[in-house]
RNA sequence: GGGCGUGUAGCUCAGUUGGUCUAGAGCACCUGCCUUACAAGCAGGGGGUCAGGGGUUCGACUCCCUUCACGCCCACCA
């Protein structure tokens, strides 16, 4: 029975199926109790609202060549997928699905918005998972974790207690990022900042009952009914003797003092300052030194409260406008000169965020920082690239406090619970609890905080709950957390090193003693062909799954890790209208290569096998003797290149890892073993030895798509089906990674084969130079004084014969030139090609003075070297010895080029 | 303002502790090929003062200093 190899590989067809089968099979089930040795990698949580991006295909891909390479060593490996809840990006998402039908979420309440939150979810969200799927990825599904969870939340109430009770979580009155879209506090890390040109106001603040005044430089005039002061630098002459006098604030009226704060910086504006401590940091900073006043002048949705005035309820922007134009209607404004500065901007919404004084929980980060950043500096945990450690050195000694509540509803709740006058409170995780802990009597009516805590309060408590970590409240170690933690690597993007990986290495060591990860693997980013970020904002980024469905998800899958350097940013040409990204070319022309040498093996083992039915693991294999020296080569060159491979991920060098793969597969594989193959198959008729060399070859091309597997999943899984390699098929999947055997690789042969190689290529240089038809066959004289060379090109003849289009070879150490024969010289040995009268001696000629004089420049070059006395001292023995027999080779080499040029007619 | 990274062929990038690197690969380009799987292929070719300057060294793409260009991160002055 011939096994079915259809002409070209169908993707679609096959990941499906093969998906599916894994699946089925739970073959990357975890298994604790396989193997001694483990491995497993936390999968970075995408958003429920998520869609599969470019970033994520990297990404994925990069874990899963790990996982699998992992397991196929033998390891019980966990790679632990999940979804992240993502507090904001839901919730806007169904109000603005309630927008639709007229409501807001108080129309609803709270209870009833979080249940349309969990409908959505389970209708909408989590798409990402499916497209995830398509991607070939090997987790293990069984334990994807929600962050909303009952395990993940039991687990995130009992960490925000501890650290309640501990002290490092504290209720703080502070300016804050406000969202005004959102309505919510954000993070340091949420808000980002961007140039903005807009305008500097000078204002008058008359003194009282003057007509002298100080002139205020600010951009935000809406906030001047926030002012509570103007401050000037102590020691600024021009304003010493202002300080302690009264100013009037424009507009309102309200007479507020001059006093004198470092804040102040002479240099910058007219050296005034109004000081808003509602509205600044800096200010509120101010405000607290000076004992002043706070006044609020801005509603949550950032338009103007009761203290504007006749501006109240107007939008801030709007005010600004407006209020600017009454200074300028009553002359209270000096200039307005326009002016670029950095404005902080909601990641998440988009919009500005307003500094907004508020009460919200605070992480104190600093006593978590120190441990997090020691077991870094002391490589407990490895960062690669390796700068990123200075990034996350410099955050972690100047990290501040962490705002981890929101004002929304979808989210894990504060689990804090105050008594009705506000006036106690404390954290617990049900009110029974919170009254015992306050000593209250039972029955006692109290009050949950409202609101919910940051997303990433859940992630960065990753490494523990996805291994079910206090679930229950039961054990602190769950069998996971025992086998997998510290788990073994961590991919994901730099653009989260403070959001997520520096919080989890703070938390894990805090709660597990464990660092969350050996290594972490930062990933590139992906640009555009004009260095720009792909991002659904500009535009710029095609649907990866249309890329997949037009090259295949292997092809997507190498293309991306071929080319992503290390640390560095991958740039490739996309085409959004045509939904195309050109490059996955290379990956989709890789898998045909991959794909038609193997239809061609089991094409020549049918062959051989002529009208029997032969189970490929009942041939006997090659033996020593029977081996030519080309299948001692490719053997040796595989053996070899597992070795690399194997180091190459181990440094996580892993486009090398993929340019090395491509070309031993295409290069010495497909373009000269299988041509070799060829030959030795058409020389010798013997069914027996036919039978054993397609074994041979099978039997490498098996390691190969072994070796190839972790990247290309589904195209190796095919045809290692076709071929059956197994026999009766009894594996699903491929499950072993080659092993090298160093005794296989040969250097000798190695260094042996390239001479053959640079033979063939001289020799095809030559065919071409004189525009010799391909398919002529030429005699050609080999002339060289090394026997083992001689012996080796002998042996190889036929194969030499066939690369090199010649119908007769001489291979002596007394070859010579046939008449008016294409001479040139290879390492020392003369080749000599019989073209007859295709030769063209002028063309020759140039060839020949031309190769002349690069021996002569690189003689020169040598000849310096060496008789430069410092460089035969001060170089090693090695390189100086190295040059002597490099010069000696160069000058028999011209000294015989020279000799053919004068043999020239 | 502080920090990090990058500048090598038209484009995207390799180049291991300085010494076969008077520098490689893929794409693009040019020439010739339907050669026993693969034209998504095969064979051959052109193209680079390794961003500029200075230094260390017998020797620098590689180490040091400096200038320029680009990118990113952090802080943020009203």
């Amino acid at each position: 029975m011939k096994r079915e190899f259809p002409k070209s590989f169908q993707p679609h067809e096959c990941e499906a199926k093969w998906y599916e089968l894994w699946q089925e099979n739970k073959i990357y089930a975890t298994d604790t109790t396989k193997g001694t040795e483990h491995y497993s990698i936390l999968m970075p949580p995408p958003n429920v609202t998520g869609i599969l991006h470019f970033g994520h295909v990297l990404n994925q891909t990069l874990q899963d060549i790990y996982i699998r390479r992992n397991r196929m060593q033998g390891k019980s490996v966990c790679w632990f997928p999940g979804m992240d809840h993502a507090g904001i990006a839901t919730q806007s998402k169904v109000e603005a699905a309630l927008k639709e039908e007229g409501l807001t979420r108080y129309d609803l309440g709270r209870e009833k918005f979080v249940e349309r939150v969990w409908e959505w979810k389970e209708k909408y969200g989590g798409i990402i998972l499916k497209q995830l799927m398509k991607l070939g990825i090997s987790c293990d599904w069984d334990k994807t974790l929600f962050t909303m969870d009952e395990s993940a939340s039991a687990a995130i109430q009992e960490v925000f207690i501890d650290l309640f009770d501990e002290g490092l979580i504290y209720r703080g009155k502070r300016i804050i990022n406000w969202s005004p879209l959102s309505q919510t506090a954000l993070s340091d890390e949420e808000v980002e900042f961007r140039e903005v040109a807009e305008e500097l106001y000078t204002l008058r603040y008359y003194f009282e009952n003057s007509d002298e005044y100080l002139m205020v430089s600010t951009v935000r005039t809406e906030t001047i009914f926030g002012d509570v002061a103007v401050a000037v630098n102590p020691n600024d002459e021009r304003f010493k003797d202002k300080i302690g006098m009264k100013v009037v604030v424009p507009i309102i009226g309200r007479v507020i003092p001059v006093i004198a704060d470092e804040h102040a910086d002479p240099e910058f504006g007219t050296g005034c300052v109004k000081i808003t401590p509602a509205h600044d940091p800096n200010d509120f900073l101010v405000g607290q030194r000076h004992n002043l006043e706070i006044i609020n002048t801005i509603n949550p949705d950032a338009t103007l409260n009761s203290f504007a005035g006749e501006f109240a309820g107007m939008e801030r922007y709007a005010a600004r406008k407006a209020i600017t134009a009454r200074l300028r209607e009553l002359d209270l404004l000096e200039k307005a000169e326009s002016y670029t500065h950095n404005v902080g901007f909601s990641q998440r919404g988009g919009e500005p965020v307003e500094p907004y004084l508020s009460s919200q929980w605070f992480v104190e980060m600093k006593p978590l920082a120190e441990n997090a950043l020691k077991v870094v500096k002391e490589g407990q945990v490895h960062f690669h690239p390796a700068h990123w450690v200075k990034t996350y050195e410099h955050w972690m000694t100047n990290i501040r406090d962490w705002c981890i509540s929101r004002q929304l509803w979808w989210g894990h709740r504060i689990p804090v619970y105050y008594t009705e006058d506000g006036a106690q409170f404390t954290a617990a995780r049900n009110e029974e609890e919170a009254r015992i802990k306050m000593n209250l009597p039972v029955g006692t009516k109290l009050n949950q905080d409202p609101d919910v805590l940051d997303t990433w309060f859940s992630s960065w408590l990753w490494p523990l709950t996805t291994m079910r970590w206090k679930f229950d409240g039961v054990t602190e170690n769950t069998p996971d957390t025992e086998t997998y933690l510290p788990t073994d690597l961590l991919v994901t993007a730099p653009d989260i090193i403070f959001f997520w990986v520096a919080r989890m290495i703070m938390a894990t060591t805090k709660f597990s003693n464990h660092v969350p990860f050996k290594d972490v693997y930062f990933t590139s980013t992906i640009r555009d062909g004009q260095g720009r970020k792909l991002s659904k904002s500009l535009g710029n980024s095609p649907d990866p799954l249309n890329i997949i469905e037009k090259y295949g998800t292997d092809a997507t899958r190498f293309t991306m890790i071929f080319l992503a350097p290390l640390g560095q940013d991958i740039k490739m040409d996309v085409d959004v209208i045509n939904q195309d990204v050109p490059a996955v070319e290379i990956g989709r022309n890789f898998a045909n290569k991959v794909w038609n040498s193997g239809r061609f093996l089991l094409m020549k083992f049918d062959e051989a096998c002529g009208e029997n039915d032969i189970d490929l693991n009942k041939i006997a294999d090659l033996t020593d003797s029977e081996l030519s020296a080309s299948d001692k080569w490719i053997r040796s060159k595989y053996n070899n290149t597992i070795v690399v491979l194997n180091k190459l991920l181990d440094e996580f060098k892993v486009t090398e890892y993929s340019k090395t793969l491509y070309d031993f597969i295409w290069s010495d594989f497909c373009a000269w073993y299988v041509e070799i193959v060829k030959v030795q198959f058409a020389q010798n008729e013997s069914p027996a030895y036919r039978l054993s060399l397609m074994k041979f070859a099978i039997d490498l091309y098996e390691g190969i798509l072994l070796l190839l597997h972790p990247v290309m999943p589904f195209i190796t899984e095919e045809i290692w089906h076709i071929l059956c390699v197994k026999g009766d098929n009894e594996s699903i999947s491929l499950e072993k990674s080659p092993v090298a055997n160093p005794a296989y690789i040969d250097e000798a042969i190695l260094t042996n084969f390239e001479l053959l190689q640079l033979i063939v290529e001289e020799v095809r240089r030559l065919r071409a130079s004189m525009n010799i038809q391909p398919s002529k066959k030429l005699p050609v004289a080999i002339s060289t004084q090394d026997e083992s060379i001689i012996a080796f090109l002998i042996e190889q003849e036929n194969s030499l014969a066939y690369f090199m289009k010649s119908d007769n070879i001489e291979i002596s150490n007394t070859a010579t030139k046939p008449e008016g024969a294409l001479a040139s010289v290879v390492r020392e040995i003369q080749v000599f090609l019989d073209a007859g009268d295709a030769i063209d001696i002028p063309a020759e000629r140039a060839r020949m003075v031309k190769e002349i004089a690069r021996l002569e420049g690189n003689i020169t070059g040598c000849e310096r070297k060496l008789s430069n006395e410092k460089f035969v001292q001060n170089a090693s023995q090695e390189i100086v010895q190295n040059e002597r027999e490099k010069l000696e080779s160069m000058r028999n080499s011209i000294a015989q080029v020279r000799e053919n040029l004068a043999n020239l007619k």
